[in-house]
DNA sequence: CTGTTAGCGCGTTCAG
DNA sequence: CTGAACGCGCTAACAG
């Protein structure tokens, strides 16, 4: 039914020997070149990947883990990432695992399972179950976002306490004295960072670290934002200006605003990723903007120079920085300061 | 150095025929499961996909393609279809085309290559390149949101021109004679049809054919939005509603609003997708939002049943069907009308 | 229920 | 530069 190398034979008289080097990029005389071109073209030829990786234990196809597929963060690294790789020839196979370590370790053992050549992992945790297997195989595993405790991959992240020390020093620089953080659980580097970031920075700047009750742990997700802004809504001492550590808070402790602000005063806020949100959200929010693209490219680099060449040698960490924009002063000033 | 057959067998002494009847579901003796499972277990043996592949002609995987990884659209629908179709014991490989057709047909034949059992494509325009080798290969092919118009593949689409509709009813039931349309290009069926069921919903109700100015074509974009919409408000005779047909042109539309809209006089919009929107934008906006989880359900459904039962027979078209959320009555509201 | 045997389609030795 | 032969790891007949 569908086409082989013995096809091609029919129609050309050449050896499978030749027809190989053909499609191995070897040495083929040009007059051979254009036959078995004619005859691929004629018989609809595809070469068979089974056959193909059986025999050379390599798949030329990379495999992505994704902690969350639905998140703008997330999709851009991996839309970037991947036509860095398609460019090198290489295929991606993405997975989800929805904030799901057992869906993770499923992945990696289906991404092994199809013998990719190298891993990209945005991990759900500071574990990753399954990445043995890729070890034993000489699989390079690169983890982006959030470094990989077991195992040895390289990462890249960025400057999470730097980026959240930029949003506190905006504000306590506007005069704020009592600023809360809303964050997920240290279960997760990066919210693990971005508080420490945030207690050093509150710290350096007023002499003391925040009220316990201004760095609470809420879920992940944008209802845990709304929940914890509306928490810090309703404290006898509400703050004056609120730090939200990634997307999800910040749409989230905006949904709050919006529903529950109108009486109560409106604290600063300082969000985090998605740039668009600055021109969808009025008045224009401060945020802190991850590096996306550069994040994409330096992950792809790695992997790609893990694969084709030092395969062995020290675990690298790339740190990448963040830059603050800033939004309408009215977002972030201190209510009754002299403008 | 990774483990095959041979290496449980020569911890079990089974045959390797056993040994593959065991991983593949078939009756063995309940002391030679304990023994392979064992063996397997010690040896860190995984199954080779490729070896597997190779002889069965199946690879238990899926292939997406989506026109648009970047999109919460897509990635909502994608997630819910890799759930399920994880459940019925199929993986999926998941890839973006960038809004590239030239990228979605590299797509597919990459897909294919991997031997997958089928086809589940977001497409980029109306026709797809390369199914082909799909059909060829009997590999059924489901489209998304988009029906092919080339080749017979199943699809599953929701009625566009009702969504549409239900928005402009909302508006001229509010007493709206002037409603512009913020579309794409005739040349994407949903914005097609969009545009159909917006011209017949106009003229049932107003009895006349929108001005050719109030439905024009820009750029599926937030920026195709935002131009969009400026140029509506800059018209001599701005329309008193906007009509946004997709997600893209809700953002921009509302970006516009926010930045140009201060002195003129804001007219009403009813969006499209994503209901956060409606909890993140002040004003709550009107939002037509289509059943994602439904989508995913049925796509996924589609395909299975084209892959372990009835491959043959007629292309499939399921249509589902929209929702309008009303938002906060001053976005749809006639100003100066009596509330 | 288990074992033997024969390929699946391709890449890779070697000779020539 | 080309051709013949072998085997990658597994599944599918068939025989027992």
């Amino acid at each position: 039914m569908v086409a082989t190398y013995k096809d091609i034979r029919r129609l050309t008289g050449l050896s499978l020997a030749t027809i190989s080097k053909y499609f191995n990029g070897g040495n083929v005389l040009y007059a051979n070149r254009v036959l078995i071109e004619q005859a691929a073209r004629d018989l609809g030829y595809q070469v068979n990947d089974f056959a193909r990786g059986l025999r050379s234990r390599r798949s030329r196809t990379l495999g992505v883990v994704l902690a969350e597929l639905n998140s703008t963060f997330n999709t851009t690294i991996v839309s970037g990432m991947e036509e860095r790789l398609r460019e090198a020839g290489y295929g991606a196979i993405i997975c989800d695992s929805r904030g799901s370590a057992e869906a993770e370790a499923e992945a990696i053992h289906f991404l092994i399972g199809k013998m990719v050549d190298g891993l990209v992992i945005i991990p759900v945790g500071d574990e990753v179950a399954g990445l043995d297997a890729a070890h034993e195989r000489g699989i390079p595993v690169i983890s982006v976002d959030r470094p990989v405790a077991n195992g040895r991959a390289d990462a890249v992240v960025v400057d999470n306490r730097a980026a959240i020390a930029s949003a506190v020093d905006l504000l306590t620089g506007s005069g704020h004295g009592e600023i809360a953080l809303l964050a997920g659980p240290d279960t997760l580097f990066t919210m693990r960072e971005r508080r420490i970031g945030f207690r050093a920075a509150v710290e350096a700047a007023t002499g003391r670290l925040p009220r316990r009750e201004l760095t609470q742990a809420d879920a992940v997700s944008i209802e845990g934002g709304y929940d914890g802004m509306r928490r810090l809504l309703e404290l006898d001492h509400p703050p004056t200006a609120v730090v939200c550590a990634n997307y999800e808070f910040t749409l989230g402790a905006t949904m709050a605003l919006n529903e529950l602000g109108a009486d109560l005063p409106r604290p600063a806020i300082v969000g985090f990723d998605n740039l668009d949100l600055a021109r969808i959200i009025r008045p224009r929010p401060t945020l802190v903007v991850q590096p996306v693209a550069e994040i994409a490219a330096r992950a792809a680099e790695l992997v790609l120079s893990r694969i084709e060449g030092e395969r062995e040698g020290e675990a690298r960490t790339v740190v990448l920085h963040t830059r603050l924009v800033v939004g309408d002063r009215a977002t972030f000033a201190l209510p009754g300061a002299a403008s």
